[in-house]
DNA sequence: TTGCGCGGAGAACGATCGTTCTCTACTGTA
DNA sequence: TACAGTAGAGAACGATCGTTCTCCGCGCAA
């Protein structure tokens, strides 16, 4: 038997990757069970109930996506080009084979109304990043409204390159944001 | 009984109002059944299968979200005011107590994978509505690459403001359109 | 070696749902 | 009035799924 720890990480990645390809009522306990190899007595031992894996599942890609993101953008040295990267890290995702759109809107788009323990992390996810956008376009010298068009922006390619599978989406995205930089940050940003 | 065009109504927009409120998923047929007061004999004489009344019902809101985007848009007179009243539709939408997101990025999140036709349906929704910025952007004299960048803003806006519950995103989408056009199209657009 | 306790595999259970079927009642006709 | 055809209400069916239970076998203490 592999320790808890191990086995929770391998329930939660499995569970990860099938809800993410085919939805969460798509995926059934016996699929994450096989995709995870641990037993369902031990994966309900874990988590009381489908749902709650499902919090888990979102939490961790919470975390995953925060991360992602941090990663890519701390490779700039500016504030303006910390924003940017944003825009190019979501470029290099939506070439993935595996991309299916935002996790995070998917899910509330199925779970929405039904699940609120879901809804609820979905939107910590996206106070997050709202939040991370926010503190940029403070670093960027420019004023605070420009944040939540910059994250319309990020939303709108997520789900935009999803359901068309046009991954320049993230260029358009990109070179609204340069505009509206421009337009509101000083010269030196 | 109803004649077969009004039953045929009634349960589109009763399967309308049920899968946009509660997902596709979460309805069953049989409250299909009670909402639209056609017994579930004829609606399976009507739809060979819940996915092709889905198929139907996204079609009927394909063609009245046109119809309310066209409707709004040509009350104003220049181009430039027909691209923004899209965003002042969208204002008016979001304060609507039953808006719960845009019903084909919804549909898509949660069937996806599962129903070709019903993804079939949403991408067509979406180049209608690209197609539609397209000729104002072009009606403007603004570039044709603007168009783009405006419609990631309004699928932003629809998400976000689903997801934060925060109506306030059309202005925000507005504000960045505004900026925009002023940057892309010639000031008498 | 002999019990004992825990873990794993898979059957079982109860509920739900899409779809079909049955049975009753009514309408219109001769 | 008698009958044929059809429509409606709801039961029934078969499948799926979340969750729990049973039973078997392995490892360990005396």
């Amino acid at each position: 038997m592999v320790d808890d720890r191990t086995a929770r990480d391998r329930v939660v990645q499995a569970a990860d990757e099938l809800f993410y390809a085919r939805g969460v009522q798509a995926v059934g306990m016996d699929a994450v069970r096989e995709a995870a190899g641990v037993p369902l007595k031990r994966i309900y031992a874990m988590f009381a109930s489908k749902e709650e894996l499902l919090v888990a599942v979102l939490q961790h890609r919470r975390e995953s996506w925060a991360a992602g993101i941090a990663a890519a953008s701390e490779r700039a040295t500016t504030a303006r080009e910390r924003i940017l990267a944003i825009f190019d890290f979501l470029d290099a995702w939506f070439r993935e084979p595996t991309f299916r759109g935002c996790a995070f809107i998917n899910t509330f788009g199925e779970m929405g109304p039904g699940s609120a323990a879901a809804a609820a992390v979905v939107r910590d996810q996206k106070d997050d990043f709202g939040e991370y956008v926010a503190r940029l376009v403070s670093d960027a010298g420019a004023p605070a409204w420009l944040a939540p068009q910059l994250t319309l922006l990020a939303e709108g390619a997520q789900t935009t390159a999803a359901i068309s599978g046009d991954t320049t989406m993230a260029r358009h995205a990109r070179a609204a944001a340069e505009t509206l930089l421009d337009a509101a940050a000083p010269a030196d940003g």
